[in-house]
DNA sequence: TCTGGGGTCCTAGGACCC
DNA sequence: TCTGGGGTCCTAGGACCC
């Protein structure tokens, strides 16, 4: 879609994005064991987003939560996430590629997809680590591919700071025996659903009979895990910028909230946050989601269409209070609370205007 | 060791229509 | 009365990724 395919397809990622930029700003801090998460405060209810090496060699890992990282590390640093400081350094980055005349397609704040039409793409990839590391001063790895699949994967036996090439010519003999988690889509659900039918290796589930894939996983999924175990996939590059289908606003709770009141005021908290970061896309909202995880931990999602697409906070107040009203289970203890609007795409706004209401004549 | 926040896409089942 | 088949829309839920 509106991308071009090249011969080559390079995967950037930063190394350690988030840490690497703490320690950027804080000189001090390097060597040190530095943990990013929450509001930086190890007491509360909040996961690691990411770990400097020192930590990560007293077992920190992303996911885990701040009181377990503490516990391992005490006397590591806990630093809030910044989010915007990550956004502007993320650009600088990808900035810096674009200097170099090249399509960049970008998947996050570290990492991105680069068309390389060239026979030498090891060339180009040390050429892009150094404009990286001269603007910003951050390290990067490159996976160099004939297509997507085989460059993101390519980038993990780069890290940090290194290139390594993954194509049809080495797939086999580097993937081959490797477990099907190790690809990029398939994660321990899939995998454990392949395993029950003798599926474990990148190999096995390349020579898996599509029929049974197909009968496990549905057409398109089917179709998709087998060609992801002989690493085939699409070499597009698509630079046009992303256009997001939604926003979501959602709050873990220090302290779960008990009383309906509070789960409905918390609730047009969100929503007036969802609607401010809607409003900044200047697109009307079509659908509202609302999340509930009661204590201990169980999660319920339930969504609405919007009688018609709306710009206007009142209806989008009023349907998610709907939603809310309809489902709350009184009694039971909310740890989160989350909110979300699905907006009309660029390209489909008539579309969804035309349509009648179904059921509402 | 008690488990974040922000996204995307796919599938399945029921309602509804012809 | 013994109930097809195809299509779309809506909603819930699963799975994955960074």
């Amino acid at each position: 879609m509106g991308g071009r395919t090249f011969p080559f397809v390079l995967h950037v990622d930063l190394d350690q994005f988030i840490a690497a930029v703490e320690v950027l700003r804080r000189p001090e801090l390097a060597g040190r064991e530095v943990v990013v998460g929450g509001r930086g405060d190890p007491t509360e209810r909040a996961v690691v987003s990411t770990a400097s090496y020192p930590a990560r060699e007293r077992g920190v890992r992303s996911g885990m939560p701040l009181r377990v990282a503490a516990r391992k590390a005490p006397d590591a640093v806990f630093l809030p996430v910044d989010g915007p400081h990550y956004l502007a350094a993320s650009e600088e980055v990808f900035a810096a590629i674009r200097d170099l005349g090249l399509v960049v397609e970008v998947l996050g704040w570290d990492e991105g997809f680069v068309g390389a039409e060239t026979d030498d793409p090891e060339s180009l990839a040390h050429a892009i680590q150094g404009a990286v590391l001269e603007r910003t001063r951050l390290h990067c790895s490159v996976g160099v591919g004939d297509n997507r699949v085989r460059a993101k994967i390519a980038t993990d036996f780069g890290k940090p700071q290194g290139v390594y090439r993954l194509t049809a010519a080495n797939w086999r003999e580097v993937m081959g025996a490797r477990p099907t988690a190790a690809l990029w889509g398939v994660g321990s659900r899939v995998s454990a659903r392949l395993e029950k039918h003798g599926i474990r290796t990148v190999d096995e589930l390349a020579a898996a009979d599509p029929a049974l894939l197909l009968t496990e996983f549905g057409p398109r999924m089917g179709a998709w895990y087998g060609s992801l175990g002989r690493g085939e996939g699409s070499a597009e590059v698509d630079d046009t910028p992303w256009v997001a289908r939604g926003h979501s606003r959602e709050t873990t709770y220090q302290q779960n909230l008990a009383g309906a009141d509070e789960v409905r005021d918390a609730v047009r908290v969100l929503t007036d946050q969802v609607l401010q970061d809607v409003r900044r896309e200047g697109r009307p909202v079509v659908r509202v989601g609302l999340k509930v995880r009661y204590a201990p931990f169980f999660t319920v999602n339930r969504s609405r269409k919007l009688r018609a697409a709306t710009s206007d906070a009142e209806p989008v107040h009023e349907t998610v209070q709907a939603l809310l009203a309809d489902h709350l289970e009184e009694g039971r203890e909310v740890r989160l609370l989350g909110v979300r609007a699905e907006m009309t795409m660029p390209d489909d706004g008539d579309d969804i205007e035309r349509t009648p209401v179904r059921g509402r004549v």
